[in-house]
DNA sequence: CAAATAAGCTAATACGCATAGTAGAGATGT
DNA sequence: ACATCTCTACTATGCGTATTAGCTTATTTG
């Protein structure tokens, strides 16, 4: 019996290719180790177990995720890094659908490391806030509504949610759009109190 | 051995509740039977297979969420029917988070009914648009940024993905200004020709 | 009251994760 | 080259799922 020569990089790419291809949720050490070429019980030589996978596909998608949006966003700002930052998330999105809902796990589970990759993640945004003239609590905010919208409309065009294919495109245009017109007006217009005066 | 007196309604109920309370994940035959008073494969006398019983609490949600944002919605317009559509959908998911992520089943595994009550929902929605003067393709975009944002932020929420519990009200709020904001300068400002040519 | 319907049961299959203990390949040291 | 040691991959096993088959019997229906 030959040793296959796995560790745990090599694991993770494989579950990588599964979880893209198949749905995360079907992710199985079954299939991992056949795709691996050994018997599954093999696998926890590298792995504690199935959910400490899944935290390692959490922070390698941090990392792809990361490093991407460092690119994307290198050199500009305003609209324009909105613009990438949040482009770069969906096409990311669509080449990983099974790496993309990895952050959906439940992050008390997420390693330190993954913690500290997305801190750095949301520090990108506050540049990004930075830039709208946003800081502090309003700053986290606007953050908080960038970064939901954003991920809600990944989440529903991956899951199929939308019905039509062809604008989607248009959409999500639409979304980042909207996202800049309030931000630039942000805080003049929004004014929380008015709107819960006029409720 | 006397009979439990079930039916398909006493056996979503009784899912309902555990998916409440356990998450929709832990949801199994094993528990659901237990909480009846029954053994699992009885079960199977009121529900085709576990993916049928979820399809079943799908349109459950849908109903209760398209019952109660029409009576939040009823008489008002505009920037109210907004914030009241939204609140609607945010206090729903607080008050069955299992129910809610049941709305993130496969779309095709739904039934003909829940894909009926899922277009009455967004009708409701088109009706929020035509309040800010958007008809067509507008509406559509408009709908679509408005439906990925509110579910964005409400899943980050129940995910426990906000850090500071005290302020997401606040952010809530922030959010549906925003929404406010772009919609009522759609589509003025927002111009998808503008963005790209911007980038 | 007899017969049909159907709700509950037990038993068994198939597949998932996970653990325990074993054998041998590859590395290390003499 | 040989002996030893480590660690990878294995077999065997247990437990928890969903699901099916077939039986029993409570309830309903004619």
């Amino acid at each position: 019996m030959p040793r296959a020569g796995l560790n745990l990089d090599a694991v993770v790419d494989a579950a990588v290719v599964i979880a893209d291809a198949d749905g995360l949720d079907s992710l199985s050490f079954a299939k991992l180790a056949m795709e691996l070429g050994v018997r599954a019980p093999s696998l926890y030589n590298h792995v504690e177990c199935l959910g400490s996978l899944k935290a390692h596909l959490t922070s390698r998608a941090l990392s792809l995720l990361l490093d991407a949006t460092r690119d994307a966003m290198a050199g500009i700002a305003g609209r324009e890094a909105l613009a990438a930052f949040g482009r770069t998330q969906r096409d990311f999105a669509k080449a990983h659908p099974g790496l993309w809902s990895a952050f959906k796990l439940p992050i008390a589970q997420w390693s330190d490391a993954a913690q500290r990759t997305a801190d750095s993640y949301v520090a990108l945004a506050l540049a990004i806030m930075r830039g709208y003239g946003l800081a502090g609590d309003d700053a986290i905010h606007a953050t908080r509504v960038v970064r939901a919208s954003l991920q809600g409309f990944i989440d529903l065009e991956v899951g199929g949610g939308f019905g039509l294919k062809q604008k989607v495109d248009l959409s999500f245009d639409t979304l980042l759009s909207m996202l800049h017109v309030s931000l630039s007006q942000y805080p003049v217009t929004t004014g929380h109190k008015q709107l819960r005066a006029a409720k």
